[in-house]
DNA sequence: TTTCTGACA
DNA sequence: TGTCAGAA
């Protein structure tokens, strides 16, 4: 069990993650923020990333590409981690975990459609007036 | 020199 | 997200 081990030790400085993610050090400090990875930290409180973390960047960058969102992307990790759907996968998400995704996707669209639609509507109230 | 945090656009 | 300032 040691391969697991070494894939957690912390080993990488950011501009290492950097060059191997094609992430930027902002966006990847902005994703630890939001718990998307919990990098460890070293000497002056500098970050240190594991080849797990490398992974999880990877994967969180391909599905932003994807048109997910960081909220959307929580989910698949956390249903990785959390319930069924463990190993296979991990090139691509499962059907279920992306119709999970997209169907909220899309709830989130019809709510954003719904409040542009009254926004539009206040100046025209304000007209009548 | 490199990275960190916080802040502004 | 990019970028800047000030500190380690």
């Amino acid at each position: 069990m040691s391969r697991e081990f070494r894939r957690a030790m912390p080993l990488l400085p950011i501009s290492m993650v950097m060059k191997l993610t094609e992430l930027s050090a902002r966006q990847i400090r902005y994703y630890e923020e939001h718990k998307l990875i919990e990098p460890a930290k070293s000497e002056g409180n500098r970050r240190m990333f594991s080849l797990n973390d490398v992974d999880a960047l990877l994967e969180i960058r391909d599905l932003l590409n994807q048109g997910i969102n960081i909220a959307g992307v929580k989910k698949v990790f956390d249903m990785r981690s959390t319930g069924g759907v463990k190993t296979a996968d991990k090139v691509s998400i499962s059907d279920a975990q992306l119709r999970s995704i997209l169907r909220e996707e899309i709830q989130q669209a019809q709510i954003l459609e719904k409040v542009s639609l009254r926004n539009g509507d206040l100046p025209r109230i304000k007209d009548e007036f």
